[in-house]
DNA sequence: AACGCGAATGAGACCGGTCTCTTGACATTT
DNA sequence: AAATGTCAAGAGACCGGTCTCATTCGCGTT
């Protein structure tokens, strides 16, 4: 590093003496705070103007402990899940005059851990996190300050949450591709597991993904549907081999015919797969995501989607969470958005339907 | 407001007590800097330990001067194009210990000014801004730390800035489109005027906006294309009213058998007003756009893009104000990146061909 | 005229670090 | 053995604000 180039800036100091006052009355008009006349505040303010005064928001804090500003740690500001909440948190601060720091975690605990610590430094006012894992979840206990969760619920830590229906949307979802008469359905997400999923779905570690998962396999117990277990493929999300491991998928002699994308960027990739392999959409796969993103309705076929109100989480959340930092001390809340599904084009009836109830019978 | 809950953190001083060495000595070990023996270090370490000492970054930035963290100011996070950008920044950040501290100014110049207020004050290391005007400069002029410029030059600030070749994109863009025959070329832009165009290319206060501008009117000329100016619409971003606007575009007389978007958003609506519109593309209508959005590659047809290397971008910039934060001091650097334009299947022959050529010789 | 009171101002401690300067102990040089 | 050098550690100033406390002043009361 180096030596800082030693930037004089104009202090409290200077101004008072331009202005002949003492510190501690040009402090008090320059911070707008204590009793001072008019006179004076005037003759202070024109000496600030003549020296280009500019605060120091860093001493401030320093003495106020508050420093005006929250730290936000999401999964990955690239997907436009995250950069629509962050639009949201954001909104709502900057009416507030809060600021914002952002970090990515990219999904990983360590990476997460390290930025709450660096923020925590920073003495931020208060915390929005997306925590990768709901299994390690020390670092989010030991936090100081206020903290709100963001579409990730944690049951074992009690602070202002705001997620939506998960559950509820995978179920509805998966609905619609029961009642279509599939019997092969896939869920796919990005999340990875640690360990084997043998039905324990209770041992995931991201609460979305978890629920989400006990829904569709709610609506698959509903409709009868066996071994639907066994079709949840994990790890689909930006690495390497990802995009091969759908096209094995979309390949293989039981490939599904209806897919749940549990975000926007994994069904984009499988709607690319699905091209590839040269299949068609909806007459020998159906397709529903997660999250309505802006590209869902342009294909051909667009897309059928459960609408997550996206803003208003990162707005809610944002609320949440300065209305604590004003001083409220009610119970942590825990609000849970509504989700709506939007049918577009992207389901069909199940291209098996009629060898489906056989093969149930079969087993 | 509220007084602070006085959370008593644990300071230097304290863990000095408990390690029964001075201040100056816990200081050391704690911050990292001077010598001191083994004996003592371990000493020091297991009281701050023992204490759960957290470091306060922001009493060490006032002392040191430099507080860690860069100010990033764009137009819209929202904007798949920033929202990659930013993860640039923030990638290249991280990798030097320097956190990211994010502003929207909604491209609205005083939003921007009180952006770079603020994170002045907050004693930013360096800020990275893409500047809503290039005819509103005086609060960049006035930036005491170091400045970079995103996407976005500005002839009269001489600072680190990186760019893309624009003008030479639309120029080629175009060309595509002159070379299939298209006579009647509109440039679609969420950019707004502020005042008239007439043909004074140079008055807009966009540099990005102007270089395509420049390009696309470079390519018309080339073509010997007549009017061109009046067919660039600005003004065609969020707002309410944009998207009846193109509406009464596309069902003009004689509209356009060929567009070119500013970037992917604008371009997402347009390709839905062609769609409402009745129009196909590219039988009807083309299009090619700046930004390979995800979508662009999925629609029917898949849209002609002008792919720019927007990550590449952001990670440029920060290094580039990373670079001079360490002492860097060779004169300021202007990067211009590459474009490359993605050919897909949304450019067609113009449907007015054999009419064109009879229309030029008209005039 | 003496008193009380609130408003305006000044003096200086304080926040939690960094860093300069000084001192003391011990090692090395001659 | 005296002089010199080196390193570890301590004392305390300092960064630029806020805030407590004491002081002064003007003015209405009785």
């Amino acid at each position: 590093m180096k030596r800082p180039p030693k930037v004089p800036s104009i202090t409290v100091s200077d101004v008072a003496r331009e202005a002949k006052v003492s510190k501690a009355t040009a402090a008090r008009v320059l911070g707008g705070y204590g009793t001072v006349s008019e006179t004076v505040r005037a003759a202070v303010l024109e000496a600030a103007k003549a020296l280009d005064y500019r605060p120091n928001e860093l001493a401030r804090s320093m003495t106020t402990g508050r420093s005006g500003s929250i730290g936000v740690v999401v999964g990955d500001i690239e997907n436009p899940f995250f950069s629509l909440a962050v639009r949201g948190i954001s909104d709502v601060a900057r009416l507030s005059g809060i600021n914002v720091i952002l970090a990515n975690s990219g999904e990983d605990v360590e990476a997460e851990k390290n930025a709450i610590r660096v923020l925590m430094a920073k003495q931020v006012d208060g915390l929005i996190v997306t925590p990768a894992q709901s299994g390690e979840i020390a670092h989010l206990k030991e936090i100081a300050c206020p903290l709100a969760l963001l579409d990730r619920a944690l049951p074992d830590l009690d602070v202002d949450t705001v997620t939506v229906d998960d559950r509820d949307a995978a179920r509805r979802a998966t609905r619609i591709l029961t009642q279509a008469g599939h019997r092969r359905i896939a869920y796919v997400t990005a999340a990875v597991l640690s360990g084997d999923f043998r039905g324990a779905a209770s041992r995931i570690n991201t609460s979305t993904v978890r629920e989400r998962i006990m829904g569709f396999l709610d609506a698959c117990r509903e409709a009868g549907v066996d071994g639907a277990e066994r079709n949840i493929h994990f790890g689909s999300g930006r690495s390497p081999g990802a995009h091969a491991l759908m096209q094995d998928l979309l390949r293989s002699h039981d490939r599904p015919t209806a897919i749940l994308a549990s975000d926007s960027v994994v069904a984009l990739d499988l709607f690319k797969a699905i091209r590839e392999c040269g299949l068609s959409i909806p007459r020998d796969i159906s397709l529903i995501t997660f999250h309505d993103a802006d590209w869902t309705s342009v294909t051909t076929p667009p897309i059928t989607v459960i609408d997550q109100p996206v803003y208003a989480l990162g707005k809610s959340v944002a609320e949440l969470l300065i209305r604590r930092l004003k001083g409220d001390d009610r119970p942590p809340e825990r609000i849970v958005l509504p989700t709506t599904i939007i049918e577009r084009m992207s389901v069909g009836p199940s291209p098996l339907a009629g060898e489906a109830s056989t093969l149930r019978q079969e087993r």
